[in-house]
DNA sequence: CAAAGATGTTGATGTTGTCAACATTTTCAG
DNA sequence: CTGAAAATGTTGACAACATCAACATCTTTG
């Protein structure tokens, strides 16, 4: 069973370290994750973890591919819920991706940073961005058939539209990106300027 | 003068520095940049940077700073050699920019990774970034001017065409479009997704 | 030309990731 | 049920690293 008998075994500590990795992420940025940090904070010492990562990065990458998994379990829902597939539900998944970004930050940076993850190329973080993209892919490709987008490569048009709203995203999350500025104004453009240009018009061709 | 007739001191490390630690990161990542490998390199000692960079940070953050000034060397010419504004020429500058981060990948995740270079925001990159953010955005007013795009805020427009590239750029760069894609034919699927939502059309309003 | 400032060096320190050796608990074959 | 094997956790040690303080050497300038 998982059990609380006795201080010495944990119970689930992979998941522990997973899920308060992530925390201290979201309070102090991915550097502060620490060996030793993390494992104060879960009354471990500090080789424990190696128990069940097989060193830091190994560690991150498992918390960077359950932020994937959070953000597509976000995003299924507007993709089931929905009727039939329309140019809002296309938007609303758009914001939803950028919301996502700017309610995590330092969890979506590491997401999306090599950097801090190259070595090893464990293949898990990999499998869930994948993930995520497929399912983006199943989108654009139910729009092509219901005539509301372009009929174009659907990987294609599922790139232009992940580079789209993750270029803002990752332009206000690092920073670039002033707070001065009206920043659901420019989510709402940027999933509008998008949207326009893969949309089906019905007529007047481009100039 | 700057001399050379001992060795004692190196005559302009300052300058060296920046260079040799963007070659590093060329070569091997940002993580390969340790005081001492770039000391060794530069034939000092790992304290020397010392005396030119408050720290490890700064010095990154100089040659983040640096690449955004190369980055915008190499847009300019497009933009100051085009007898008319039109699409092409937007295009050609979006098409550059993002050839330029598949060229010096390392570098341009240094560029816009905030967490290596959060302490102490030194002014020095956010003002190399911003100078190239308004170098766009004047590109964007010259073609409101001549009706080449729609006339909405430019500096909103600027921001979701530098979110495009952008984001299509981190992608590819980060290793999350895998290369086995055809990079040239998705940054043009970019680059013409992009300006066709940007772009006045004579008739044929959006259905 | 000497003092001040700039620039570079060496030694030391605290933090960190990681390993090896050891300890405790759980599992499971007999 | 029982003892050995596997899983899990601990402590001590080490090397790499950024950084500082104290000291050395060169350059500049009154």
């Amino acid at each position: 069973m998982t059990s609380q008998t006795n201080t010495y075994h944990h119970g689930d500590l992979r998941a522990a370290l997973i899920t308060e990795a992530a925390n201290m992420i979201a309070e102090d940025g991915t550097g502060s994750v620490t060996m030793r940090a993390i494992g104060d904070r879960l009354g471990v010492s500090r080789a424990a973890p190696y128990r069940h990562f097989r060193n830091k990065t190994a560690l991150l990458v498992a918390v960077a591919a359950a932020g994937f998994s959070r953000l597509r379990d976000r995003l299924q829902p507007i993709d089931a819920n929905a009727q039939q597939p329309n140019i809002e539900r296309l938007r609303h998944m758009g914001e939803e991706y950028v919301r996502f970004a700017l309610e995590n930050p330092a969890h979506y940076r590491l997401m999306y940073g090599r950097e801090a993850l190259m070595r090893d190329d464990v293949p898990e973080l990999r499998e869930a961005a994948i993930a995520l993209f497929e399912q983006l892919v199943a989108v654009v490709k139910a729009h092509q058939r219901n005539g509301v987008i372009k009929r174009q490569d659907p990987r294609m048009q599922a790139y232009v539209a992940w580079s789209a709203v993750h270029g803002l995203a990752s332009l206000v999350v690092e920073g670039h990106i002033l707070a001065y500025d009206d920043v659901d104004e420019l989510i709402r453009q940027t999933t509008g300027t998008l949207l326009d240009g893969m949309r089906v018009r019905r007529r007047g061709p481009v100039v």
